[in-house]
DNA sequence: AGAAAACCAAGTATAAACACCTGATTTTTA
DNA sequence: TAAAAATCAGGTGTTTATACTTGGTTTTCT
């Protein structure tokens, strides 16, 4: 059986050699290079005889980052397979990296199974996506979606008026409009509110709103630039 | 265990038939409903104490089509999962169904066995794409987002000095911290904050932090809990 | 060189947020 | 059914944010 030949671009090393333990168990699996940059490894397949099939790449690194070295490595060769490897798991940096050409994206907080079977699966059929990634892909054709993604996890810490009242603090409205919303008391808002920063952990609005985000209980639409 | 409860819509009885005959082969399978479109399927579910669980909806259908069921019937039962399930296969069909709340969609010259994982996936984790289907969306998003407006505008907007005390609000860090941290007054942070409500015409620091993460000024990590 | 913008800083005042307290009623859960 | 949690609501006080004002210095651009 041909193996399939594989470089990873990180910029920490320990990553890398952790990356390479893991996938060198794999006996179809070959490390053929490291690189700590995206420049580096440009200047690798540049030069060398025998080009990767399959790259995972990281997208915050020195000098370049994943996305640059993603789009050109695609277009100087098309058939190196690119998974973009990393920890950022936000819809545009998804959208973005598949645009410039990578066949998969793996969040780090992933198995190693999903990592070998996505490589596995990219080799095979030219691309490949974990569920994960799938459900932001499928999150982000919803456009004109107005209802959000509560999960579990929410309903448990958060009660369900303590998340109405999250919502309308994350749409800048200030107490006194929030209880006249809800027809409450605004003493009963401030008493949410203050529950919120406690449950939260938050210093402030500015916390709440950034678990509001998080958490997807308000949309946000970013735009990109790394 | 808990059976799936189905119903067909389709203006083909034939299909109908053959779908019923197919799906109810599955132990855990119960058709509940065929419908020949979409007015007499919201018919059905307006009236019906059982709603199904899941829907397979032709597109191209009398009366009422795919599309405007799908919208209509997810506004209204958004826990009822529909299953897109058609001859037609262009992208914007595909995504039109996803952005009207479809959870899957299928095409019918696929294998039964594709259909009962879809229906069972679906059931389970609120959507599923079987590859042939997935490859589209994949090709899709590289032609789609190719399209992206760039602004650096934010530069021309917001001056370095504001774009930095953003980040420090963003942060949950207070006027006098900000201060602090900068080792300049607190009236010229406040000033600074001013500007930035201006700016970003923004009624709080609510709109100050969605604004940073639109912008990319500040980095979120969002969590992934399927 | 002159104008424009950015940057710094201050006064005064009000509105809002934050903190810490208490307790009653309803709903959920074990 | 008893305990726990959620919801509501009030008192008191401090801190922070927001709003409007003014003006000087530096940097940037034309």
């Amino acid at each position: 059986m041909k193996k399939i030949n594989i470089a990873i671009a990180d910029d920490e090393e320990l990553f890398r050699k952790g990356m390479r333990f893991l996938l060198e168990r794999e006996t179809n699996f070959n490390i053929t290079y490291e690189a700590e940059n995206g420049k580096k490894l440009i200047g690798f397949i540049s030069t060398t005889k025998e080009v990767p099939d399959i790259i995972l790449m990281d997208l915050k690194m020195p000098e370049m980052n994943g996305i640059e070295a993603t789009k050109f490595i695609h277009k100087a060769h098309p058939n190196i397979k690119i998974i973009a490897l990393t920890s950022y798991g936000g819809k545009s940096f998804i959208t973005n990296m598949i645009d410039v050409g990578a066949s998969s994206y793996l969040l780090k907080n992933t198995s190693p199974k999903i990592v070998i079977r996505t490589i596995n699966k990219v080799h095979e059929k030219g691309f490949y996506y974990d569920e994960k990634v799938l459900k932001i892909i499928h999150e982000n054709i919803i456009s004109s979606s107005g209802k959000r993604i509560k999960n579990d996890l929410d309903k448990k810490l958060l009660s369900k008026r303590e998340i109405e009242v999250l919502e309308l603090i994350c749409e800048q409205f200030t107490t006194l409009e929030i209880a006249d919303k809800l027809c409450i008391s605004s003493r009963t808002v401030e008493g949410h509110r203050i529950n919120l920063l406690l449950k939260t952990q938050s210093k402030n609005v500015a916390g709440l709103v950034i678990y509001g985000i998080q958490k997807k209980l308000i949309e946000i639409t970013p735009d990109f630039n790394i």
